[in-house]
DNA sequence: TTGTAGGCGTTATCAC
DNA sequence: GTGATAACGCCTACAA
């Protein structure tokens, strides 16, 4: 920068200025700088910047794997709008690993980025605790989940137990008696809700549920599978399966053909999330859309809110989420049932 | 730091030795700072370091979208052998967008990264001189693409001439004689050289190609879809085609199945890249496997080699794609064809 | 508008 | 092993 100043004939404070566009510089002295800058090819140099202003314009974000293409959504939402208001994002991939989950948030923290958005830190005591001491520190941080972390923290929280008492009262309105569950990850919220709304639905419908019905699982193709083979294994077998998402579908779906049951008309299989390939499989899967997307931009939009103005408080963003009634849920074969 | 000098009664240097675990500390004198430090919640400033250090441990990485299910498995190629050596990964999508592409560049230039990787840069003129002009400068520079930018850059190639002309052979064996083909973006290095396999394989099989069947697309199940229609809706409509890739073929299998024509009876379709979920598909793609996180993984390794050893030339690295015949072909409904 | 001085939090280089 | 001291590249002030 210095050797720019001084082949502009100018003065270190104006080619500053002139890079980050202040007013106050003619407009040949700044159309000079610039000509220089790009002769000699010069780039600011984001470190010495970000460490003198204290402050960054990069947003660390937390997510357990970008391989579930839920999340892709989730940050393509998020990226749009930090993008769009000159921020960009870190991305890490926690891989459902608690220390690496941990490590990235330390990584991030020296990074020294302008905010966090974690999701699905799924029950990590001591990477909640950063994230709340991040928060109480009054750095902003987001999260997608369940609950709220911290009271200045922004949550991002969908309707787990409702949507799944949704989507089971559609499989019991088709007449669905037995209804099996692939369940998200035990001990975690999101297992509690879902399995809350699974049984609010039963309930509702007069339906006693059994124990054997409920595999436990995580939102894997493999669970989907491991989950189907067990379900139909039972002396008697599910006319329905509720998995845990999207994924967890294709993969019982997939298992259900291998051994010749057919879905929807042998059993019907309902999914979650909604992924973009959800509509397009076959059959088409029956599920809860979430609002990933805008949950994303929704989220950024909090944060950005909070780094521009960090006397702003805590929140938590309900989202809803849609039943989507497609090919993979009928009646039972038997209406008897 | 100075703090945590003082209050641990040692010197600036030897905290900053026994954060960055150098030796020549004594094990007593390293506790003492160490809780030192966790009782101040201490925390390294990655920006002087990186600043003072003229060094940072993060590579940019840019890929057209993180959207498409190929790149997910790509960048965490690269990520677990970026994370395995103390490296960590900032991604950026540009979105098939050229001038998103040159400000993330730019960006990660301010961020100073120490090495690149850039995937399908999709013949952007200005985003290439950009590159060649880092890898000129001694900057590690990978790209995934089809060739090479610049003699120091490393470069992951894969076989896309031959990949094409086999899958297309696979189709040729069965029996097709009008075989469709849905092309990669008009303009780019993969739409030639996947449309050369293409036409090579029809050559060797005494196939005269047709225009017509040659259905310009891109890489999203949209073009999959509109490419279907178009070729039914042909006087003489192919009985086989050749997708782009995963996502194109699943688009074109939905077209399809609307218009009541069937996948693979009625017409067989074939895709590439072999995405997760190709083989659950219904019915499982037949397409051209490319080893992804193999690729990112390699290509991370090459880079990093780079970077520990900037005297490294560049090189070109080919990747073997495997076709997998599953259930989405067969031969075609009228053999005499 | 310009020049100069000082400091952001580290690390490198000395001599001790 | 330690302790000073000088950068790293940029930004903010303050006086000119």
């Amino acid at each position: 920068m210095t050797d720019v100043a001084k082949a502009a004939k100018v003065s270190l404070q104006t080619v500053s200025a002139v890079i980050n566009g202040k007013p106050g510089i003619s407009e040949p002295t700044c159309e000079r700088v610039r000509s220089v800058i790009r002769e000699f090819d010069y780039h600011p140099n984001g470190f010495a910047s970000s460490l003198r202003a204290r402050r960054s314009f990069t947003i660390g974000v937390v997510i357990p794997t970008i391989t579930n293409p839920y999340f892709p959504e989730f940050v393509r939402g998020l990226e749009d709008v930090a993008h769009r208001k000159g921020y960009s994002v870190f991305l890490c991939n926690s891989d459902h690993d608690q220390s690496k989950e941990i490590s990235y948030l330390q990584l991030l923290r020296r990074h020294q980025v302008a905010g966090y958005v974690v999701a699905y830190g799924l029950s990590n005591p001591q990477g909640d605790r950063i994230l709340a001491e991040l928060a109480a520190d009054g750095t902003p941080v987001v999260t997608l989940g369940t609950r709220q972390l911290h009271p200045r923290a922004v949550t991002l929280l969908s309707d787990d137990v409702h949507g799944t008492a949704r989507i089971t009262s559609h499989l019991v309105r088709l007449g669905h008696r037995r209804i099996g569950f692939i369940s998200p990850p035990a001990g975690g919220d999101v297992h509690r809700h879902r399995l809350t709304g699974y049984l609010g639905a039963l309930e509702k419908g007069g339906i006693c549920p059994e124990p054997e019905l409920i595999v436990s699982g995580d939102f894997s193709v493999e669970a989907g599978r491991r989950g189907a083979v067990h379900l139909t294994n039972l002396s008697e077998p599910p006319s329905a399966i509720v998995a845990a998402n999207d994924l967890v579908a294709i993969g019982a779906i997939n298992a259900l053909r291998r051994i010749r049951k057919r879905v929807p008309e042998d059993v019907s299989v309902t999914g979650y999330d909604d992924i973009p390939l959800a509509r397009l499989f076959h059959p088409a899967l029956t599920t809860m859309a979430q609002p990933v997307h805008e949950m994303g931009a929704a989220g950024m939009r909090a944060l950005l809110a909070r780094i521009e103005d960090p006397k702003l408080t805590g929140e938590a963003i309900r989202f809803n989420s849609r039943l989507l009634v497609r090919e993979s849920t009928m009646p039972p074969p038997d209406r008897a049932g």
